[in-house]
DNA sequence: CACTTTATGCAAAACGTTTTGTATCTGTCA
DNA sequence: TGACAGATACAAAACGTTTTGCATAAAGTG
């Protein structure tokens, strides 16, 4: 067990002081220090695989290099995933490290974990939540660097970002206007999230723009579970004039009206077509056949917000941003032409 | 913008030493200072709103407080989820911070990461790698305490946690037989991995073990994808003397099983019974009828990879153990009795 | 009453960095 | 030659804790 090389010991090795290894290693000091003595030192120093403890020079300089990164249930959900793994890869890339913590609902539990964090010394602070409603900032997170992560708030003081959820609505529509349908329904979610009123909003205007209007018996809004959107597209499906596409709120919502088309002996996308939203791979690939989707970008708002947390905590003084990311169509094999 | 307060300030506020203050702070110098200056400091602490400094606490006295997790892709699978979940709730219920890192199968990145983790002087690391194949631990990793996560090695000093595949191949195999399945197939991943070798395992021993045994032709593995197991499950399922019942590697192949079921015209329950592994609500719940299932018990294993790693933090003779955690059917309604 | 224990509080050192200020040396210029 | 600038290296302070050892006062013991 050779314990850890610190400082001291690269000094001692390449015979010179404790300062010069420090000027002699950093970019901006490294001026203070004779040219062939800053080699030296740096060969010494990876010889002995030296590497400055990070928690020490984090207290010199009030400067963790760790970023915080606070949800609710998002890591629960597959969602997730993109969304660190987007999180994680720029902070790597920029040489910070996450440290994430969940809090389910318990708001006790938060406001202990986001403590927690700033013990730490956290450098700045991404507020993840599910659904982006417009969410209030607890006390707590006040006073560090902050970035509103799926969410948006009325403070125009912190940036946030969230997926274009009108752009994803008018994408859906527009995937099945191009492939020539003209009687498209929707199945939406019931709940009153942004995400629900901007993607109806946005398959409304598609429509419009294109001469075209969604029968009122076409739309339905339900639960965002599969039985229940399963049950709502029955009902569309069942018209004696059904429409010949549906656009759905979500992938899973998508399965059900997959198996509402089966259960009516449709089949998809000869009968119908429809088309989903997330790109939720498990779904989207795993249905028969494979569902067309507009993906909703958490990998890209991951990195966005650990990009602009950065940027504000290197300059408090940076503009805010409430970015919109546009969300991309994924087309797989649940759009055709209408008719036969 | 008030300056983080520190423990000079709680000092001086309370009138007393900062010695003092760190002693009616801590659990176990407490009785080094009289009871009634030990109220005064906490309320005076309190008040302030005080809390230590982890990173000057880190550095003196070698405890970060800090746990690593470093995975390959298993942030962006959706078990992923659950398995931090439970990770992240015991760091927290024992007061530990956990860092995620995230290394693709990029080992050049993951020898970075994991250097950086330790330049964050992390308490130990959690090494969590998909699919339990037996896995060999990075020269980086020596020298803190570790624990494999959903993976094996062949290193005796080394704790692991996998799921108890041979005991999800008996749970499975058991719920179709005490439904009063005799003829059952199953439709395997064909990869060389553990899992795949523990469920069958598992799925023929419960079946000898109750006087049965699986046709050769009953019997299909496949790639884990949903679509192979379809093909698979058509085959099987289109034979003259079919299986009344269908064990699936995973829940995204029982989902095949499903639609080559719609396919030939069976429906489920009633003309195959189904069981996955996995509990992947969203497939699970999302097919029709609800699947049921074998959990693998993710939340679990991350909750013991924690504990058991911040044992071996405390006291690094403690006992190295390789765990087999077990996984519990979930019942839903693809299970019925055989026949009409 | 002298002596030892016990209770309580404080000063100082240490953890491993980074940075500021100062000292030494070389060479240049008046 | 004396003064001065420019290079180069180092000592020391600081970041915010925790802990060891010591000092003082109070209390118990012979």
């Amino acid at each position: 067990m050779t314990t850890k090389v610190n400082i001291k010991d690269v000094a001692k090795a390449a015979g010179v002081s404790v300062t010069t290894v420090s000027h002699a290693l950093s970019e901006t000091h490294r001026s203070r220090v004779n040219a062939e003595t800053v080699a030296h030192v740096q060969s010494v120093a990876d010889g002995l695989g030296y590497a400055p403890n990070r928690l020490a020079s984090g207290l010199r300089n009030q400067r963790s290099q760790i970023l915080g990164l606070v949800s609710d249930e998002i890591v629960t959900t597959p969602f997730a995933g993109a969304m660190l793994q987007g999180a994680q890869d720029a902070a790597s890339e920029l040489g910070y490290l996450l440290m994430v913590v969940n809090s389910g609902l318990d708001n006790e539990l938060e406001r202990r974990e986001i403590r927690a964090l700033k013990q730490h010394q956290v450098d700045g602070i991404i507020y993840a939540r599910m659904y982006n409603h417009s969410v209030s900032i607890p006390e707590e997170l006040r006073g560090s660097p902050i970035i509103l992560l799926d969410a948006t708030c009325d403070d125009p003081s912190v940036s946030s970002v969230v997926p274009d959820e009108v752009g994803a609505g008018v994408a859906g529509a527009e995937l099945l206007i191009a492939a020539g349908h003209r009687r498209i329904g929707m199945i939406n979610n019931h709940d009153d999230i942004p995400a629900a009123h901007g993607r109806l909003e946005g398959f409304l205007a598609a429509l419009s723009r294109h001469g075209l209007s969604c029968h009122p018996d076409h739309y339905v809004a339900t639960s965002p579970s599969t039985e229940d959107a399963r049950n709502g597209a029955l009902k569309v499906l069942s018209l004696p004039e059904r429409p010949t596409a549906l656009f759905c709120f979500r992938d899973q919502m998508a399965m059900g009206a997959y198996q509402a088309a089966a259960h009516l002996g449709l089949s998809v996308p000869k009968d119908v077509s429809i088309v989903g939203v997330d790109n939720l791979d498990i779904v989207a690939d795993g249905l028969w056949p494979g569902l067309s989707t507009i993906a909703l970008p958490h990998y890209e708002m991951g990195r966005w917000a650990v990009r602009k947390l950065l940027e504000e905590v290197e300059n408090s003084q940076a503009p805010r941003l409430q970015e919109r990311i546009s969300c991309p169509p994924v087309i797989r094999a649940s759009v055709a032409h209408p008719g036969h």
